[in-house]
DNA sequence: TGATTTTTTTGACGATCCGTCAATAATCAG
DNA sequence: CTGATTATTGACGGATCGTCAAAAAAATCA
């Protein structure tokens, strides 16, 4: 129980070295150039082994997507945690939100597969409420700010407006800028070459718009960006 | 020349007819419930007739997106054209963005698919080169108006903040929004019952955060937006 | 009209890839 | 060391893509 045989351990690893194999194959030759033939030659075990570990081609890709979400849940957690007033540790979030992607940059590529409800079908009922755990603990995380700004009083929503839908508005702004520019080649021809300077901006006069005290116009948000990344995601 | 055989009449009508197969199958099973063979038992011609007008299954589902995205700009014309100040029109934009979706909740299973660069990649530039050129062309009637509120003093972007930056802003948070809301299960047990409203909600925010006159404090939204459906979608 | 050329249609076929499973090999327990 | 258990293997059946030579249909011409 408290200690593996060699061939167990063999075992447990072989599930990351699969992982590790099929996830640079996705992101290079998307989820066409993925085929199971291909992994049982690349780990050196044959298919009937890999099938052992995933139940289908859809498992790796979910099981690829966990990695991903977990990590983002992480740095989430992190973000929370910066010392300063709710609108600067929403802006830490903004930054956690932006440093994930831009370190996993491939996690899109994921998502998106999974997106086709064809694809998410086939997958574990085990794996999709990981992954949908990961999204609402992360969204509480976020509600979370929200609701200790309105008790702090430098936020008062509308009527009827809760702050799981102020999270689910930045969440569709910033998940779709992402989504967009990562794959419309038409975004760089119409004059946008920053899109995460654009999404700061825009997350910026969303919460302006609410009235989010302090608004972004009484702070200088590149100074608070630094100390942001220092206390926070010092070593990435 | 002016007039066409019988047998051209034929294969002409036959590109839609395939299409018209397509479509539904795309919709209720997915992309990978669509294959070439079911597709030619329906439309009672062989598979070799089909491959004539479509070099590979790709190329259907990026036809089927093209329909769409026509649509798309039809009514983002339409909605431009409304009479009332740039913030109204803007406004009309929103409802014409949120009329094509619910109308066509299918785009978004084309466009997803299309999101996957594996299957991008086998579609014919020339189609590729038209939703790029709707993408385009929504986005500058669109950027039209955020400059007429500007020339209208309505608006005053911040520096070196163009009006295409502003419009990727709304765009992001739009599609977004749709986005999730049609994939993601954890919505609802988020207490986003209507996407719809919240987006609407979110965009005011927004362009109030910018600043731009009207804000949505100092006008009904309800009222104006039950005018543009007279004035503009009477029919929709 | 009937013969000839051109165009269109067809579906059998090769190729690829998924997922299975009976046979084989490795490991473990006594 | 031996028999029982567990893990591994890769050949195979099935599905689907896209091709292409042969057949059918249409168009052209005499």
């Amino acid at each position: 129980m408290t200690t593996l045989t060699p061939k167990q351990q063999e075992i447990r690893d072989r599930e990351a070295q699969i992982l590790a194999v099929a996830r640079p194959i996705v992101v290079h030759e998307g989820y066409h150039g993925l085929n199971m033939d291909r992994i049982a030659e690349e780990v050196q075990y044959s298919k009937g082994t890999i099938y052992n570990h995933f139940s289908c081609k859809e498992e790796i890709v979910i099981a690829l997507a966990v990695e991903n979400v977990n990590k983002r849940f992480e740095l989430f957690q992190k973000a929370a945690q910066f010392k300063g007033s709710p609108r600067f540790r929403m802006l830490a979030i903004g930054a956690a939100a932006e440093l994930f992607v831009r370190n996993s940059t491939d996690f899109f590529h994921f998502e998106r597969i999974l997106d086709l409800p064809s694809v998410l079908e086939k997958t574990s009922e085990k794996r999709q409420s990981i992954i949908r755990g990961c999204e609402t603990q992360c969204m509480s995380v976020v509600a979370g700010i929200v609701r200790d700004a309105i008790a702090a009083g430098d936020l008062e929503l509308p009527k009827r407006f809760t702050p799981e839908k102020l999270v689910f508005g930045l969440w569709s702004l910033t998940n779709g800028a992402y989504s967009i520019a990562l794959s419309s080649e038409s975004l760089q021809q119409m004059g946008i070459k920053d899109p995460f300077e654009t999404v700061r901006d825009h997350t910026a006069a969303l919460l302006d718009g609410f009235n989010w005290q302090p608004l972004s116009t009484d702070y200088d948000t590149k100074k608070i960006l630094k100390k942001i990344s220092k206390e926070v995601f010092g070593d990435e």
